[in-house]
DNA sequence: ACATTTGTTAACCAAACGGTTAAACTAAAT
DNA sequence: ATTTAGTTTAACCGTTTGGTTAACAAATGT
């Protein structure tokens, strides 16, 4: 062992942060903030970060390591395509219902930068969309899902699993329905969404 | 008239600010670089708006008035649903094509204070999904339709329209396609997400 | 035992921030 | 011509911000 202590208090300053910066952004965190939260000096934060650029960053790159093997099971798993598709939509609902800032943080903050999202491609194992697009140009082929690109299935099957949990203020306000019925819906599209999706594409 | 110049500051101040606030968030803008992008003093934004706050309400509420006419089209247009689904996508699409910052925005600003949507429920036209509603039940009963709530379906289209503008950056990394295709796969969904919606809830 | 490295703190700093002030300017009203 | 009200500006202000410093404490190496 190098150090003496173990990096109990990087880890804390990574967790508060975390915390932070997934519900108000980089621009809308603080980093007092952070270290109240943390339990730590300020100055602790520049200690092990250097600053509150490289922390966000540190923060962003742990919460994509996360997300990203999640859509690596759409795109380079072996299974059937309609297997996919089941288990995809139930392990992500599941998924992100366990870490609702999640997407929209990763969302938000590309937004505000897209030159981070390559940053981020040398640093997290990024899945690649080729063995997906050869598996349903095949099932095109035989006829036995719809003519539709894979890049287009990917963006729907993406947006039907996704877009409820960034967009939740907004389908609650008009859909008319309290948070307690909007976690009863989000369950319940554990099974919807992949029937919806299969029967959009069977022939 | 009691005032003697027309109101051609304070409109050069909205403009100003919806492009800052809608690219920069509330948090990430300025009002100094409001100020300059406005080509105006800055006290002028407190003359005319008096706080940051209010500029920015006055920017949300206007951006909330564009979109909230257009997802009226879906929950009380007279047609039919599978006209409704066919013209809404078509005609969604387009106007976001036009103001591609504006789901994005709203959505970010909602996630940010979902309080908001309260004050804003005051002040604009609010759609109701109760007509959809029953609209659907109809079908559902009829044999029309498969089986599905109004609420699932309500939240699927507006899944497969807006997703795509509000995560474009991620999805543009993981499908692997540039700007131009990118744009060209958007123009492509005017029709192809209505023929996915009707094919998922075709009998 | 002592020197060195690593960890932690309180106090501090310059810059940026939203907002204010007071004076100058403009144009319509009397 | 003078008053009046609305508009615009430069300079200013207090606070908050991310970040630094220097001194101190604790652990490690020799």
């Amino acid at each position: 062992m190098t150090k003496h202590k173990d990096n109990k208090t990087e880890e804390q300053i990574l967790e508060a942060a975390q915390k932070i910066f997934q519900a108000k952004g980089m621009d809308g965190a603080r980093m007092q903030e952070i270290a109240d939260k943390a339990s730590i000096n300020k100055a602790m934060l520049h200690y092990y970060y250097r600053s509150k650029q490289l922390l966000f960053e540190a923060v962003f790159k742990k919460a994509f390591a996360l997300l990203a093997p999640q859509l690596n099971a759409i795109l380079n798993d072996d299974s059937s395509l309609e297997d996919k598709i089941k288990n995809f939509t139930h392990n992500y609902i599941s998924f992100i219902i366990k870490h609702p800032y999640l997407p929209n943080f990763i969302i938000q903050e590309l937004n505000r930068n897209p030159k981070f999202i390559e940053k981020i491609k040398n640093n997290v194992a990024f899945p690649s969309i080729d063995k997906f697009k050869l598996q349903v140009q095949k099932e095109v082929k035989n006829g036995t899902i719809v003519s539709i690109s894979a890049e287009q299935l990917f963006i729907n099957i993406l947006a039907l699993n996704i877009f409820p949990f960034v967009a939740s203020p907004l389908i609650k306000a008009f859909a008319n329905v309290d948070d307690k019925t909007y976690k009863r819906l989000l369950e319940a599209r554990k099974k919807e969404v992949s029937d919806f999706i299969i029967n959009a594409i069977k022939k």
